[in-house]
DNA sequence: GCGTTGGCTTGATCCATGTCAACCGGAAAT
DNA sequence: ATTTCCGGTTGACATGGATCAAGCCAACGC
């Protein structure tokens, strides 16, 4: 009979890679500011993982809320669809940050949640939820700010789509991933985009030809390189003056 | 010496004044869906009300956070400014509605609330608010409904902002408005606009001048009735329809 | 290797809304 | 009663971004 260490090295691999408590993303998501025994409680909580191919739907809107979910890895965009045919792109939304917080409202999502590549998330019930936030503090007062967080990032956008011009938007637009893409360890100046001219557009409050052509004149003037979906930031402050000062 | 009984009647005027549990509002407010025992432990936390002028602020961006507040009588405005000066209503606020929650994010405030007219508002301090929903799972259930909603109409206005043209943001804008003054009991036809044409300008992302001319729009139509501050609205699916249609 | 496709870029033109300016009317101040 | 002021309305004109249209490029299937 072969010994068991093997095997259950591999169990304890497994688990690992389930677990809260050993998620490179920790210190992002929900489990932030948790005790080492705090961050086991919500391991117990988190059973189910679901990978989402590239175009696929996380949810839709209409269907019931049970969970909100955690993206462990990947890239979405959030949008509603309004009945005369119109949607809007709502959001796009990395690794550790929280997807279907809208449900909570009427037990029914409000917008669509789409994979823009191939991603894994970590499906989190709502009610479990709620029922370890009354027991473990700092696990309440987090969810409250990542939700507040939330209303805070709306309103940001709301002053983009109201007051800014479509070079503006597009500046707050790429400084915002960039700052988002450092926070995980990537790169500042150089990344690939996730969605097309059309879905930053939708984002933006603009048509992708205007998007498109914000792009170009960055690039004449400077401030970045593009190559489609390959951006380069050359010039940050540049990009911020653009963005802050009435023209 | 007189009888204590008028001076007890009093008292108890006093306390029912102040108190969640005989708020009228109460159904639209925190305590929706509490039982009384559980409303009482509510009333013992609000303990300040406060009167604030309009044209006061109850708060200003950058100040600490500390509580909540819901609005007991009164109207108001939230706004956020940029750098470069320009700023932006997010939100009109009436009675039963809450303040302040955009705050829990950083533990500061990130917008002002300033009174549209002298208001009454009660202070729910957070922290006692976050203990209490740790032991009232209808109060937590309900709090976190609250949050989520603040979130699904913030995406409204994006979508507003976003796709829809002028007179569409503001048809949209007065529908809302009936909607929410008939949940409190007032007429969904008749109603005065607590706000000028520019603060609903930078609400819905355009200038005071084409709000004026939308709403001369709509009164040539007969969709609406306007006098200043005085609207009437003639035809709700009129209004409906333009909001609904491409044209 | 060649054609197809989807996403992107660029140009020409149009139009909704912004901008600038004049005027109006009611409310508050003198 | 008169003046001042603020918010609102309306008109003339300017313009940023939408729309329409053509063409380009890279990836992919055959």
């Amino acid at each position: 009979m072969p010994s068991p260490i093997p095997l259950n090295q591999e169990i304890s691999l497994t688990v690992i890679k389930t677990a809260c408590s050993n998620c490179n993303l920790r210190e992002l998501c929900l489990p932030f500011g948790l005790s080492l025994d705090e961050l086991e409680r919500l391991d117990d909580l988190i059973s189910t993982r679901r990978r989402i191919k590239r175009g696929d739907h996380l949810y839709r809107a209409g269907e019931s809320f049970d969970s909100i979910y955690a993206i462990r890895s990947g890239f979405f965009k959030t949008d509603v669809l309004l009945e005369d045919g119109r949607d809007q792109v709502t959001g796009f939304q990395m690794a550790g940050e929280l997807l279907g917080l809208d449900g909570i409202s009427t037990e029914h999502h409000t917008c669509n949640a789409i994979a823009l590549e191939d991603s894994e998330i970590c499906a989190i019930p709502f009610n479990r939820l709620e029922s370890l936030s009354r027991e473990i503090h700092n696990l309440q007062h987090h969810f409250h700010k990542v939700m507040s967080r939330e209303i805070v990032r709306d309103h940001g956008v709301m002053m983009l789509l109201g007051t800014m011009r479509a070079e503006e938007r597009l500046a707050a637009f790429l400084l915002n991933l960039s700052q988002r893409f450092t926070a995980r360890g990537f790169s500042h100046a150089e990344f690939y985009l996730r969605m097309t001219r059309e879905e930053i557009g939708s984002y933006l409050g603009l048509k992708l030809e205007t998007v498109s052509r914000a792009f170009s004149k960055f690039q004449e003037e400077g401030y970045i390189a593009v190559q489609q979906k390959h951006i380069r930031i050359l010039n940050v402050s540049g990009l911020k003056a653009l963005m802050n000062h009435r023209c």
